[in-house]
DNA sequence: GAACAATTGGGTAATTCGGGTA
DNA sequence: GTTGTCCGAATTACCCAATTGT
C-alpha cells in the first residue's frame, strides 16, 4: 500500500506510528491510556483521526517538551508588570491553562519559539517595541502562523484597529479589558486541549 | 507490500549514536545544548530526523533551508541601520559567511531561532532594547547558549565591559569598530564550518 | 463470497531511554 | 567534552488468533 498523505481522514495504527516516530506497540499504550483519542472497528482494530494525531504531536511534542499536558498555552506581551501581573492572576487559576509574559521585544521574540503559545496577547502601544510589526513577523513565519494574536490597546481608534487586524491578528479588544469577552475567546480552544 | 526499503525516517538515540559515532550520553548533551535538533514522544524519549542527523554530520544543523551547508551564520543585532549596513557589507563578500540582521528586539529574539546564527554581533546601546538583557536571555537557553556573542559599544567604559562579559559576551569591542580584530575573531570559526 | 497477504490486538518479556552522578 | 554506570520508566520485540482489504 502506498502511503503519502490525503486520502483518508484517518490513520491505521502503522501510519500513526509512524508520524509519531514511535513503534505501533507503543501507541496501543498511549490510547489504552487515554493519552491519544482512538476510534475503534467494529472488530476492534483501532484507527486514529489525522487531527486527533496532529494535535496530539502539537501538543506533546516538538523540540524541548514543554510537557504539560494538553493544555492552552498563552502569552502575554506587554512592557506594563502591571497589566501583565492582572491578565497572568486572571489566567493562572483556570485549570488547562499556562501563561507566560514577556516584557520586551527580545523575550517576545524568544519565546514565541520556546514557550510556543497557542495564543498571543499583544499590547498594540509599547515603549521600543512596535506590536503591529510583532504581530505581521508571528504571521509571516510558517513556524509560527498557526498562534491566535488577541490585541490589546488604549486607543482602540478605527484606524488602528483596521492595521492591526490586517497584521493578522484576531480581534482588538480595548482597555480596560472586558475580562468576560476576553475569557470567552479563550475558553472554546481551552476545551479542546482539556487532554 | 513492504513500502520504503530504507525504513524509518527517524532514528532513535541509539541509531543516532551509532551512525555519529558517539556515545549516547553524547548525543544527550548535543542535543540539550541545541546542537543537534531532537523531537520528544509523549514519554520523554528523544527522535531523530535521519535528515537532521545528516545535517549534523555534514558540518553543522542547518535546517531552514537558509541558504548554503556549512558557511559561518552571523546575526547583526543593531537598530542603527547605518552600522548594520556597514556590517553586513564588510561581511558579506567573504567566502562562507551568510549574515542577517534584527533592527529591534523582536527580530532578533525570532532570528536567533529561525536563522540559527552562530555567532551574534550586539549593539549594547539601543533604542528600546536591553543588550545586556538579550545577551543573558541567549546564554540562559540550552537551545542558544552555544552562540556567540560580539558586543559592540560606543561606551565602552569599564563597568559596561564587566557587565557585557559577565552576561556571557566573549569579548566587548568599541566604536569606531576595529575590522580587523572582528575579522580575526571570525576566522577561526569560518574556517572550520567550510567543508 | 472465497482465498490470501498484511496488519492488528493482547499479553509478557526484553530492550532502550532519561536523568543524576562519577 | 566525552564516556560509564545505576535505576525507574518508557518503549519495543515476540508470540498467535482475529480482523482487514484486495
Amino acid at each position: 500500500m502506498a502511503s503519502v498523505a490525503s486520502g483518508k481522514p484517518y490513520l491505521t495504527p502503522n501510519e500513526a506510528a509512524a508520524q509519531l516516530m514511535v513503534a505501533p506497540a507503543t501507541l496501543r499504550v498511549w490510547a489504552d491510556k487515554g493519552l491519544l483519542k482512538a476510534h475503534t472497528t467494529a472488530g476492534g482494530h483501532r484507527r486514529f483521526l489525522r487531527e486527533d494525531v496532529d494535535n496530539f504531536q502539537r501538543g506533546r511534542d516538538h523540540d524541548h517538551g514543554h510537557s504539560a499536558n494538553g493544555g492552552l498555552r498563552i502569552l502575554i506581551v506587554d512592557d506594563e508588570a502591571s497589566l501583565t501581573r492582572y491578565l497572568i492572576a486572571l489566567l493562572k487559576d483556570i485549570p488547562d491553562i499556562h501563561t507566560a509574559g514577556a516584557g520586551d521585544g527580545f523575550s517576545a521574540g524568544h519565546l514565541v519559539h520556546t514557550f510556543r503559545p497557542d495564543v498571543v496577547l499583544l499590547d498594540l502601544m509599547m515603549d521600543g517595541v512596535d506590536g503591529f510589526h510583532v504581530c505581521r513577523q508571528i504571521k509571516s513565519d510558517p513556524a509560527t502562523r498557526h498562534i491566535r494574536i488577541i490585541a490589546i490597546t488604549g486607543y482602540p481608534s478605527a484606524e488602528n484597529i483596521e492595521r492591526i487586524l490586517a497584521a493578522g491578528a484576531e480581534i482588538c479588544l480595548a482597555k480596560p479589558l472586558d475580562e468576560e469577552k476576553l475569557l470567552a475567546l479563550l475558553e472554546p480552544q481551552r476545551r479542546e486541549r482539556q487532554a
